[in-house]
DNA sequence: TCCTATAGTTACTAATAGGAACCACTTAGG
DNA sequence: CCTAAGTGGTTCCTATTAGTAACTATAGGA
């Protein structure tokens, strides 16, 4: 992505984007959404996700100001991840996205079926 | 997004993600929604994508259905871009996200140098 | 003849996403 | 008391991919 910053745009679209253009960070959102949760419980729950992703994509979020990072006093220390009132929201505005892509997705794989058809699997 | 894949999740929302997640797919969508365009005349309103992105990432577009490509019996033969249907109603909830983005865009960038100072820029 | 425009494709590279392995600490079990 | 397993990460490395530069091919104008 950084080379999308040498034309650098400071479109706010493009923040967004890069934030919740990778994978997990949906996901993450998706799941903080439902209940506050630690680091190896995401982990666990995620399901495909490495310790480095999480731990990345986490910082990211939590940089964005959509997730806090709470350091229980325990013994084991633990961690609480949980979705900002910022996280609440964006989490409200993929519902929008999740809406279009659920009721489009049929016609959309049909559609690249069709193509791909048409122009020979190749290319 | 291979990697991705070996996971495998059929997820709606990830295909959709993964369309609108690059940067040219969305800003080509937004200057088709204004009109019907040509190739370069969009490589030269788009400024900064490279003749390549233009052809891969409308090759995408066209390949879900989300623009049309329509070559004008010419000379010397021109290609009309335009967004479908369904492309122009992923637009309608992209302007939501393109909202959420605006309003939320002074808070992200504040959220951002804070946690840069607090975390020293080092990392 | 050379330059521009049309719409791409091919060949290559630099950067990044992501996995594997490691770290440091604590509690529990045998 | 030594291993195992849980806590929450970090470091190192590489396969993949996004992206650029250069080429193709055709037509029209000066």
């Amino acid at each position: 992505m950084s080379r999308r910053r040498a034309v650098d745009y400071d479109c706010p679209v493009r923040d967004v984007l890069d934030r919740i253009g990778d994978a997990w960070s949906v996901l993450l959102i998706i799941e903080l959404a439902k209940a506050p949760c630690r680091f190896n419980a995401l982990r666990r729950v995620v399901d495909g996700i490495s310790q480095r992703m999480l731990a990345v994509t986490l910082r990211n979020l939590e940089r964005d100001g959509l997730v806090s990072r709470t350091v229980l006093d325990l013994s084991p220390p633990q961690v609480e991840y949980a979705l900002t009132a910022r996280g609440r929201s964006l989490h409200g505005t993929i519902g929008q996205l999740a809406d279009w892509a659920d009721s489009n997705q049929p016609a959309i794989r049909a559609s690249r079926a069709n193509y791909d058809a048409a122009h020979g699997a190749k290319r």
